[in-house]
DNA sequence: TTGTATGCGTTATCAA
DNA sequence: TTGATAACGCATACAA
């Protein structure tokens, strides 16, 4: 039953040679008799013996492990990039060290904590939307253990980093509901310190200065993407003296809360008042009322660039050189427009 | 920038002392100098030494990780289970590692297998929907190395196990629909060899036998959990001689998409056909149809009743006793009927 | 109170 | 062709 996994040396001592001699006959040393490296290895298969991975790795310091850490895995966003992150690391025969920060910064701390006590070769990260904080995560890179953020990144810029550049399609959204005559857009944007909400507002702005029109910031509402907050934010708008007749919404997710809210108030959807968000996520397809409009963001894509970039950091190390890379994920695969079926109606 | 990670050796150097007395002293060890040690725990401190998790696991021959391998991480039941997972696994210390089997019985030993190089201490899996093969898995036992399986769990006895039991659930649900008014309830279940679909089954005729009925066998299809497949299951149900009135379906996701097919069908939901379904997930309550009645089944729950096992197991192995242990666990918390609020009108 | 030596599994270097 | 030994970072039994 409970048998300890074979070593080397148990191998060594059945077979009356020296360590070296397995690990050789094991390794396909050319230095090896072939008689040798053949009862060697015969032995080897009978008792599944495997090398162990912790010892080898020990010794090379290194742990083939990379920790990666997301918010929220429950959002599909998230899972769909940890598939990407998961692809790409089992191509490179690296592995995954989970960790969720829920949000909560503290404990995004702790989790990279305990992972620098695991030893991961590197850490794939994408934010809690309260990280104000970046010290632990700087530290990690004094010591070697390169850093890679995706979608959530830090403001700063020396850093690598993984994202869509959402100014554009931003932009591309508001001529779209422009063409489609509607005049009053509103945005409920996301939490104000992300890069990612400042690039949609710019493009939210640019938008409109293209109609030579200028934004009222009645029409400009915040989220920290919780329910109630997104709530809080459309009954604001409703409230307005000339309430919007489109939102733009940070992601699904506020999207899903806004509508639902919307209903609450016997709001007509898409006909009173249209919706229209980010991120493209396959689970609004069947909600009862998805965005007209979604502007895909590839998570799968961020996830495995953001591992490419972490395994090519790896590897450059090695031979010495380092240097930050930014990629706009985006400019290889441009933010979409992605209208839903039930909007071409 | 690239300094390496701080060692006792490093400290020891620096501090002209040996490393065991290092040791001893970041250690808090009785035997130990006042002097020496505040000496050593400055300059530690100073230098952001954290000991090399890596050298104690591997001379203790422990990791304090825990291989998770889930079908699909999009899927919110999995997520909400390796967020229970997690929350044990920090309790004790222990960290996860992290990959997904894609309901692909190769993929799923070809994981298998990395986790074993990579030494984890123990494995929490939910099965592959098609997995026959159990031997990559039992070898893991034989080797030492403790499986536990929940939810999706295999057929055999001897194994540690943690899932609902959804007869007796199955068997409320009739009955509630019964109570209704439905008559001709149909149920969509899940891939045959499955002991969750032979749980529903038999909680569907025991269902029926108590209203002294026989089942219909028209009535009941199953599904490979893909899309096509559900569709075909629906398709085959509504083109009956004397269609259902009711479906049941085997969770969530084949719900939504049993959903979705009927509506294309221009079947009015919930009115010439109700939908009852089991797990519960958040992510319904933001569809156009959520299920009248869903069975919860306490992913996080059981996610985390798994890691609790396991590290028990783990502990009392070191005591030397082992036994299987299974958990159903909805006998401490039964699996209920829950309500959707639509369905309150 | 502190230092020395050993071992965990493996590979690499050097010696035989 | 094979064997002995050191090294990776740490804890610990034993010696001083």
């Amino acid at each position: 039953m409970d048998n300890k996994l074979p070593t080397i040396k148990e191998i060594a001592k059945r077979l009356n040679v020296s360590v070296s001699t397995v690990s050789r006959a094991l390794a396909d040393h050319p230095r090896i008799g072939l008689r040798t490296k053949t009862r060697v290895q015969e032995l080897a298969k009978e008792l599944n013996y495997e090398p162990n991975a912790q010892a080898i790795f020990f010794k090379q310091r290194k742990t083939f492990v990379i920790g990666v850490i997301l918010p929220y895995i429950r959002e599909e966003f998230f899972s769909q990039a940890i598939s990407g992150i998961e692809k790409a690391a089992m191509e490179h025969e690296y592995t995954i060290l989970f960790g969720q920060s829920f949000d909560d910064p503290e404990r995004e701390k702790k989790v990279v904590e305990t992972m620098k006590k695991q030893r991961v070769d590197g850490l794939i990260i994408s934010l809690s939307k309260q990280t104000q904080n970046y010290e632990h995560l700087q530290a990690l890179e004094k010591f070697g253990i390169p850093v890679v953020y995706f979608d959530r990144v830090p403001p700063f810029e020396h850093a690598h980093k993984v994202y869509c550049n959402l100014f554009k399609g931003t932009v591309d959204m508001v001529n779209w509901l422009f063409g489609r005559g509607y005049k009053r857009i509103a945005i409920i944007n996301g939490p104000e310190k992300l890069p990612a909400t400042k690039e949609r507002l710019n493009g939210y702005i640019e938008g409109f200065s293209k109609k030579k029109l200028k934004v009222d910031m009645q029409l400009v509402e915040n989220t920290d993407l919780s329910k109630e907050s997104t709530y809080r934010a459309v009954k604001s708008l409703l409230a307005s003296k000339n309430p919007p007749t489109a939102i733009i919404s940070f992601n699904d997710y506020v999207h899903m809360d806004a509508v639902q809210y919307a209903q609450q108030q016997n709001i007509q959807i898409n006909k009173d008042l249209v919706f229209v968000s980010y991120a493209n996520l396959p689970i609004t397809s069947y909600t009862a009322h998805p965005p007209l409009v979604s502007i895909e963001q590839y998570p799968y894509g961020q996830g495995e660039k953001a591992m490419e970039i972490m395994i090519s950091i790896l590897n450059d190390k090695i031979e010495g050189k380092t240097g930050q890379q930014v990629v706009y994920y985006n400019e290889e695969m441009p933010a979409t427009l992605v209208l839903n079926q039930q909007s071409l109606l």
